[in-house]
RNA sequence: GGAGCUGUGGCAGAGCGGUUUAAUGCAUCGGUCUUGAAAACCGACGUGCCAGCAAUGGCACCGUGAGUUCGAAUCUCACCGGCUCCGCCA
């Protein structure tokens, strides 16, 4: 959601962000400006309406009150009073009032709904500094790290190989409980898979996040809160009561202190947790369907941080969070590359964007593992989410960060493939050890 | 799953069709008094939208939505949350 007098006053600037971002269209900024006008006037002729009619309305009070006291004296069916005409009079403008009233609330509601949704549709403007670009072709490699000892491999086998010899994986029985994209962690590959888990997860908390448990099946409003809806409506699962699946935990924890207002002096707010993401992968139809890469149901150590609407601190916190996954890579000594993600590919809601993409010999390439986010207040709009400085009467909307810190078993991929032994058993690399009971090779 | 109760401002709590611009208390903030503090007294004290350069003014909001009415916190209906008891089950 954006911000309403940067609609009216500097339009051509959404304008932009649309076509940069091939998200809504100059079209919609136009009808939006266009339909808000019509909201503003109406709500300025029902609200001069309204206060005419609760006048009368007190009139009328008053005269029954009168009237009341008149009957005790007469007795039923008696002379009509004064009084009584007068009534009559004002009833009979009251009706009209209402009429009038009704028609330019009618009117008012109508505009607003058009307007809203409108405005769920429009693009929040991205940094200019950022790169602009069509999609993911465009977007700028911008750093590259391998440990000295652990260079970028290839030519070796596959995680789909490894994992079907070593039995670390159960693709077909995956798909035989619950159809294609899935898979069966089984054995050691369970114990690696939530070794990387616990791991990332207390590094990110070693860090000084604070870790939660939070709900996967959310309201409606967390995902429309938090940008996902309505736009990404066909990428989640969404049940007979109208919650849906999360994609990642960002939207429980986004979504956490929303219709509230916070004291700055909590700010920043650092949260973390690992959960189960559910993504439908609508339109990704054959497209990486064998192995681990893409499936439907994944874990994932997710990073957010709420902080003051500031931009300085905002790109501060972003290196932050993004540094906190380098190190995590570090520590697994994966190869891995930072992109800055171009307009075209980062998204509605997004400020700036890093991607960072671990090495995966069978790719022969990078593959997207880490996906980080600025997203100023465009979720914090949605949520309804401000902050108050001390002593200040205003309230503002704070600023929202995301970011990967692990995704299971996406990541796997490269460190399975990575840590590949001649004999086609894997090491487990160092820092997991302690996680996998002291276990130095897989197989 | 069955039965009952309940949802009002930061909190407590009145109001149950028209002098409600929602009483009162607590908390909070400012002031008077005081060497200082406490107490007492005085005052302020919600959110959103609209008009306006502004001062300011208007409207809406009593869980949410619809309805009845000239008029709804108050009446009707639906939904959502909370509490209690029973049943079932981790």
């Amino acid at each position: 959601m954006l911000d309403p007098k940067l609609l009216r006053e500097q339009p051509d600037l959404v304008k932009r962000a649309a076509l940069d971002k091939r998200v809504g269209s100059p079209e919609k900024v136009d009808q939006w400006v266009a339909v808000d006008l019509v909201r503003r006037n109406a709500q300025a002729r029902a609200d001069v309406l309204r206060a005419e009619q609760g006048k009368i309305g007190g009139e009328v009070g008053k005269l029954k009150g009168k009237l009341k006291g008149q009957l005790k004296d007469q007795l039923e069916g008696q002379l009509k009073s004064e009084a009584s005409a007068e009534l009559d009079g004002l009833l009979i403008r009251a009706t009209d009032l209402k009429h009038q009233y009704e028609q330019a609330v009618h009117e008012q509601s109508e505009a607003e709904t058009t307007a809203k949704e409108l405005m769920l549709q429009l693009p929040a403007v991205p940094d200019p500094t950022w790169p602009i670009g069509k999609d993911d072709s465009e977007n700028v490699e911008y750093e590259k790290w391998h440990d000295p000892s652990r260079p970028p491999r290839s030519g070796v086998a596959s995680h789909v190989e490894l994992v079907e010899k070593l039995g670390l994986v159960d693709f077909h029985r995956g798909v035989k409980l619950a159809g294609s994209r899935s898979y069966v962690m089984r054995g050691q590959g369970a114990l690696l898979y939530n070794a990387v888990l616990k791991f990332a997860l207390d590094m990110i908390v070693s860090r000084g996040y604070e870790p939660y448990v939070v709900p996967v099946l959310v309201s409606e409003a967390c995902m429309i809160g938090t940008g996902y809806f309505p736009g990404g409506r066909d990428q989640a699962y969404i049940t007979q009561d109208g919650s849906a699946l999360v994609g990642t935990s960002e939207v429980p924890l986004a979504s956490f202190f929303g219709d509230e207002i916070l004291d700055e002096s909590q700010f920043p707010i650092r949260m973390c947790a690992v959960s189960t993401c559910f993504r439908r992968e609508a339109g990704a139809a054959g497209k990486d369907s064998a192995g681990l890469y893409r499936v439907h149901q994944f874990d994932k150590v997710e990073q957010v941080i709420l902080h003051k609407a500031d931009d300085v601190e905002h790109i501060a916190l972003h290196e932050e969070i993004t540094d906190n996954s380098r190190a995590i890579l570090q520590a697994l000594k994966l190869p891995y590359r930072v992109l800055k993600v171009c307009t075209g590919d980062m998204g509605q809601g997004k400020w700036r964007m890093y991607d960072i993409e671990s090495w995966m010999p069978s790719r022969n390439s990078y593959g997207e593992t880490h996906s980080g986010s600025a997203l100023r207040d465009f979720q914090s709009r949605r949520l309804n989410m401000r902050y108050r400085k001390a002593g200040e009467k205003q309230a503002i909307f704070a600023y929202t960060l995301n970011n990967t810190a692990i995704a299971c078993p996406r990541v796997l991929i490269s460190i399975l493939e990575q840590y590949q032994l001649e004999d086609g058993r894997i090491e487990v690399p160092e820092v997991l050890r302690a996680y996998m009971g002291g276990l130095e090779t897989i197989g």
